[in-house]
DNA sequence: CCGTATCCAATAAGATACTG
DNA sequence: CAGTATCTTATTGGATACGG
């Protein structure tokens, strides 16, 4: 609880799980953190080791804020603390989401019976930000970076792309291009925790 | 976070890890809370369903807080968050801890490697309560209960245990009795996990 | 863009006392 | 024993403004 106890620090370290962020980057998309608040939660998750500050290699130069080793080995349980969390009867999907959470919400609730003998490389563009995830042996393999050579492409609002791939929803209402016959089967591949009561 | 993210919250569900528990010994066992915020605490975690107020039966027929089954699943991952967090460099293994969160130790720690072929029923007493521990394809199956058929049995604070089974302190520490070479095996089944910077 | 400084408001917690 | 009521204090978060 000392290290991950206040309020804002986990959503803080989940923001950085796919590779380091800016400042303003997450202030963005932690929904409703204020800048001074941030500021203090990045320096204590800094003095704690879990995150350090890094440079971007010239010409970008600019400083970034990226999880450390350690810091990365709580993600996964992050990660499955938000499926059962999920299953709680007040949670509601309609509420605003980072494309990390989209896609860690992937990562964690892809079956790996429904993926069996599944090879696919598919890609997702949230604004300006882009995922390429593999699929594998039933498994979700995720990195932040350019579409290239992907089978299948996602793009549209975080929510929105999660409507479509975990809820259902049509594909007319994000853009989805590449393998139509893949991004059915795709979109069968997350099955839903149960709810509670 | 909002179904588990308060201070406190995590800890009084943690108590609940192994059966049901009355008001006050919630209170005695989380070092530091204070009466109105575990009843504030309780009455939060059942508005959520994680936990409910059952009534033991006759003769007892004393009001108890128990987790519920969704309570329960969470419970796997605030024990792996233990352990993580527990690589801190700043983690202090003195500090007093409650019986459950050594007992919940030892079940996350536990080598299937090293325990590999082992079968035993060990007991545990920490002042007025106990569990039996079984050994079983590597694994530890916990129950709170009396130590009926225990081939071994540790008796002490649950600090005094746990520095010796974790940590290697000498035995007479603390009271050991019943299969004294199954001891001396025991305590090798627990690798710390390594520490941080 | 990347924070820091300042201030104010809300709240959450601790201590204590008290009651069925 | 199992809480509730009350009070006080400490913390922290949000808003805003500002500077490198």
């Amino acid at each position: 609880m000392e290290l991950l106890g206040e309020r804002w620090t986990v959503l803080v370290l989940r923001e950085l799980a796919y590779g380091p962020r800016r400042f303003y980057e997450l202030k963005e998309d932690i929904a409703g953190i204020s800048a001074n608040v941030l500021a203090q939660r990045l320096s204590e998750l800094e003095s704690r080791k879990l995150v350090r500050r890094a440079k971007l290699p010239p010409p970008a130069s600019i400083q970034v804020y990226e999880a450390t080793e350690w810091g990365l080995e709580v993600v996964p349980l992050i990660a499955s603390l938000g499926r059962w969390a999920a299953r709680s009867p007040w949670h509601d999907p309609a509420r605003r989401r980072s494309h990390v959470s989209v896609i860690m919400s992937f990562q964690t609730l892809i079956s790996a019976a429904r993926a069996e003998g599944l090879r696919a490389r598919i890609g997702f563009h949230f604004g300006d930000v882009s995922y390429v995830a593999t699929i594998n042996h039933g498994r979700l393999d995720v990195e932040r970076g350019p579409t290239e050579d992907c089978d299948l492409e996602f793009r549209g609002a975080p929510n929105e792309v999660s409507a479509v791939v975990l809820r259902g929803a049509r594909f007319e209402t994000i853009e989805v291009k590449g393998d139509m016959e893949l991004a059915k089967r795709f979109v069968t591949l997350f099955p839903l925790p149960p709810k509670i009561g």
